[in-house]
DNA sequence: TTATTATTTGGTAAATTTCACCAAATAAAA
DNA sequence: TTTTATTTGGTGAAATTTACCAAATAATAA
């Protein structure tokens, strides 16, 4: 959706290409040097934040639905995507009503009253965690910000989006314990130290400094690696990797970490 | 949906009061004396048997949608469903496309092509699971049948009802680790060996007799009743209840079962 | 060159939990 | 009274978790 026409033609034809009444929603958390933060875009339409989304085309799944959705709103690619939950309660919307002069202000497209894109919708969410620092975000026609905000200063959202973002976060917290994670979040090699802090900064709590990452290797998760880092006036952290067989099989098999 | 009429008017104006394209579907689990079952339907206008389910109201939340679905369908009201999954796939209809001669002849509605039931569907699953010998299943106007089938001998489901089973089982068993059950599957007050027998049903596994039941009153879920049951030419066992207050707690909080 | 300082990381012992299995208790029938 | 089947408390070994210590170490300061 790069122009004003195709905009037209989306609001106008859209329910033949698109499912109406059924949108997705992701919460995308962004990751880095001890910093947890979460994906928001402002709509020329609506006052306030919310999280990237929009409608599923009737020749794809729902996953590929939500991956479409955020390359084009935000420019990120390639996002493993988890649904967590579907959202569909009547008045989810109610904080954020289209307002239709705004609407014809913003976009000066003349929209009927009933507009496939009015009409209640039901949202499945999914989430998602990716390194920040790697991301280079990009507004499409809609958007008029993109950007990642402090999981600890987010702003009241549109919709039901901070009911989604809460749940978002726990289902990560629970999954955390359950399957691993650091591929996309880690340097290909690093230390002891820095899965510990990535852990830590996830599950917003303290977890031992000695034993938590003798759980990793313990697991088989992690191998050790020769080299050594330099870490300035310290005793230098040897590197380790993830072992993908391992790291694979427990994607698939999962794993308790306690 | 008791008559023809309320049918017909559903066919032709139900798109008013329902979301089109959204449906809910319900895994419901039935468990008595050492059998895990499923509730099955079977439509007058599709070939095999399937879950229960049916459209949301534009007013209902999902979860409400579910219990009405489920009542007016079979009967069994008060479950606590229990969201797992939404099933989106374009082609998750494919094995059980509505044939219009067979749809015209089983109900004698004339409904057009482009009638809204006969669109692309999302559909959201709910599971729960109640003591199969304590429901009296009813059909209504659409059923030819409903019943208990045991889980292993389970048949060919419509559309991607097989699926749904599938991960719906998988987190029923998953949440057994984490959350209390029994209350509306065993009698108030009920023995050890019982209440062992309903995991060892549940999660298709052995556990051991002696430790297993021991792990469920360290957790404080149980109360020791000071009666015994006859159970003839044995050892009486004590009779226990579920500590209210507890199980009450950790359905909020979550527990760990190991 | 040596001491200082901060950090990594192996080690250890206590505490706790899990696990396998035994045997006493017990209820009714033989 | 003996037999039989079942319940259930107990036990000790094994495994795991947890708290915490101290050696190793790297660069800088003295």
């Amino acid at each position: 959706m790069k122009t004003r026409e195709d905009f037209k033609d989306f609001v106008l034809n859209g329910y033949r290409v698109y499912i109406p009444h059924v949108s997705i929603d992701c919460a995308i958390f962004g990751y880095h040097e001890r910093q947890l933060k979460i994906l928001l875009i402002k709509h020329k339409l609506l006052n306030g934040w919310c999280l990237p989304g929009g409608y599923i085309k009737r020749t794809e799944t729902l996953v590929m639905a939500a991956g479409r959705n955020v390359k084009e709103r935000t420019g990120i690619d390639n996002l493993f995507l988890q649904q967590f939950k579907t959202f569909g309660d009547p008045d989810r919307a109610q904080n954020s009503k289209f307002d239709s002069r705004k609407w014809f202000a913003a976009t000066g497209i003349k929209a009927n009253r009933d507009n496939w894109l009015f009409d209640q919708t039901i949202s499945v969410g999914f989430y998602s965690i990716t390194d920040f620092s790697r991301t280079e975000l990009q507004s499409d026609f809609l958007n008029t910000e993109a950007a990642w905000f402090d999981i600890k200063k987010i702003p009241k959202l549109a919709f039901d989006h901070d009911e989604m973002v809460k749940d978002a976060l726990h289902t990560l917290r629970i999954q955390l314990y359950h399957y691993p994670i650091g591929y996309s979040l880690l340097p290909n090699k690093f230390t002891l130290t820095e899965i510990h802090a990535l852990y830590e900064t996830l599950l917003g709590k303290k977890l031992d400094i000695s034993n938590f990452p003798k759980k990793l290797i313990s697991l088989g998760l992690l191998k050790k690696m020769r080299e050594k880092r330099n870490i300035g006036a310290h005793r230098a952290p040897y590197l380790y990797c993830f072992d993908k067989k391992q790291y694979e099989r427990a994607l698939k098999d999962g794993l308790v970490l306690t």
